[in-house]
DNA sequence: AATTAATTATACAAATATAGTATAAAAATA
DNA sequence: TATTTTTATACTATATTTGTATAATTAATT
């Protein structure tokens, strides 16, 4: 909700800056570079930003957003629960693919915390309402009782790395066929059997 | 033909660097940081080389080289002159994809001139030497007579331009149709008939 | 057309980052 | 052990970057 957003200089200098901190990450872009490719002078980039940290702030919570925007609608449509899991699975792995080596490090190792503290602060949001979707899921039967919420989240974290394990994919023929496996297994592991596992195999 | 090729140290400060300057230009790199990542102290760096344009340089001479190399194996083999064509062709074409346009950026706009002098001097001794491949093969018969090799060259470098071309590439389904097209009509625009033209289509 | 507002271009001081060197300690090698 | 190689650290001189102040341009509004 920045004032600005449809100012064309805002605009120009967040798609730039978004780019380039995508590509190269935040601390290796100047902002006179950054005015210089968006075509703004830098007296206007401080009139949108206090800083180069502060714009990056702005691009990672659209970022952020757009995820949880996502993750919403998902949550909010009329399908059946197995289906959204299947979905926000997907939508999670996606959105790990996407994502830029180079922002995240800058954001993990940014001297001050105050990008990493943002970022923190906003995931962990995320996870918490992610986390009462499926504690709500679990009271109306639709996840096995068993099973804490937080172990779904913790594993659902890592089955991104196990997508990347190179022992475990050898044993594949491609990357797609790993994540279905993964997918998978997650899928059934949490499920009730009413709504989605097979009594065999 | 460095003396320090096989030091293990050199070898990881070479390595670092390519992957770095490849990824991100050359102008965003600092020595620090490819003596952190490389795991060499930044003494070291300076045994091996006088600052970072000379470590680029070697890297850009080995790349060089590299192409250099496999367009003499092509040439040389004991093939059909067409097909020594259609190589060398696809070998360019798989040099202009793998280009980083961040390295490049960096040798052109470098302040100083010298990575861009280097790189231009070693350009066109390449260059050269295919235009006098180019010019016996004309005299032994495998090229039409009234063709300059220089245009054969102008050809060559603007067809990669040609293969990005959105109005062009628009009329194809998709990229690779594009570039069989045009390495076609280069193919069949510089042969002689009985190389490889056909007589009618 | 005159006034007002927005944007740029330029220059600049202060802060920060980087390059390159000197030195002593540590590690590896002979 | 003696010798060589490598590192760690500290430091100076540059170079770069930030953020601001100012006047000049340009665009928008009255």
């Amino acid at each position: 909700m920045n004032p600005n957003e449809h100012n064309p200089r805002f605009k120009r200098l967040v798609n730039t800056a978004d780019m380039m901190f995508w590509k190269f990450g935040i601390r290796r872009i100047t902002i006179d570079e950054l005015c210089l490719e968006a075509n703004i002078s830098k007296m206007t980039f401080y009139k949108f930003f206090e800083n180069k940290i502060e714009l990056a702030k702005y691009i990672l919570e659209k970022k952020m957003d757009e995820g949880i925007i996502k993750y919403r609608q998902i949550m909010d449509t009329d399908i059946p629960f197995t289906k959204k899991i299947a979905m926000s699975v997907k939508l999670k792995m996606e959105q790990t693919e996407n994502l830029s080596q180079e922002f995240l490090t800058d954001v993990y190792r940014n001297p001050d915390t105050e990008l990493f503290e943002f970022f923190e602060s906003r995931k962990n949001d995320f996870l918490n309402e992610i986390l009462n979707d499926y504690s709500k899921a679990q009271k109306s039967g639709h996840l096995r009782k068993n099973l804490k919420p937080e172990f779904i989240l913790y594993f659902l974290n890592h089955m991104f790395e196990m997508a990347k394990d190179e022992e475990l994919y050898k044993h594949y023929d491609n990357a797609q066929e790993l994540i279905m496996e993964l997918t998978n297994f997650f899928f059934y592991g949490i499920m009730t059997e009413k709504n989605g596992r097979k009594k065999s195999t």
